[in-house]
DNA sequence: CCTATCCTGAACCAGTTGGTTATATAACCA
DNA sequence: TGGTTATATAACCAACTGGTTCAGGATAGG
């Protein structure tokens, strides 16, 4: 896992670590701070904080005793960036057009058979 | 790793699946033809065709010895819909402001020691 | 039938993950 | 100094991941 966008997609597969983004964007928090809505060690959340750094979605200062962990955005746009480029894909229209096919498979299976229907659906479709 | 959004960020947290996808993007494939440009076994292609699958994000289709695996871009609308709450994060306007902040910490350190520092730092700036 | 093609499943392996407990480390506070 | 608080590290564990090889199961096609 060493591209940067691996990284940041593993951070943020796991639901504790979003929980902790979600908090993070409210403001610093301090580690202890994180982990109390959590039911898990302060070791366990020590570790979620790391892989966050690692992802560099999460900086954190030094404070006295205290870690003040800070967002760090940037990381989510590029992975945001990346989604977009198929936000297409799940426009309502297009949406339309799959059901329609599918349709079209379900209604006409006697024409299909008659057709050679695997180059059909791997390569003529696979060219919409 | 219960719920679907941790599915599917688990599932795009991999360069090769992230690539599957971008092939699946242009229409459907069957699996030889995604393994294609890899350097790994087939087992490992159907391996990452399964945890897409699991994820919501490929469908797998029955024709004849092929199984023609379709783009299902729904889960990414979730992705796509989670990060956008961190959109404002990352905005040039917001980016100004941590550097103002971050500055105004090493300029001001002794009117900090003087102030309860840690207070300020982990509850008065946390409400921004 | 035989054979080639497409794909999956089983068994294995090394490395990572997410958790634990127990033990430091570091700074404040009295 | 000694005690409390905040956090990290170490060692361990079970489960998962991403890869392998080997052995199949379907299906088309001569």
């Amino acid at each position: 896992m060493q591209d940067p966008l691996s990284n940041t997609f593993a951070a943020l597969a796991d639901p504790t670590r979003r929980a902790i983004l979600a908090r993070l964007a409210l403001g610093v928090s301090s580690v202890t701070e994180l982990a109390r809505p959590f039911e898990i060690s302060m070791p366990a959340v020590s570790k979620h904080l790391k892989v966050l750094e690692r992802a560099g979605l999460v900086v954190r200062g030094r404070e006295a005793q205290w870690r003040p962990c800070r967002l760090q955005a940037a990381p989510l746009k590029d992975a945001a960036g990346w989604l977009e480029n198929y936000r297409r894909f799940w426009s309502i229209h297009l949406d339309a057009l799959e059901r329609h096919l599918d349709r079209m498979d379900q209604v006409n299976p006697k024409e299909a058979q008659a057709a050679p229907r695997h180059r059909r659906h791997l390569s003529k479709r696979g060219q919409r």
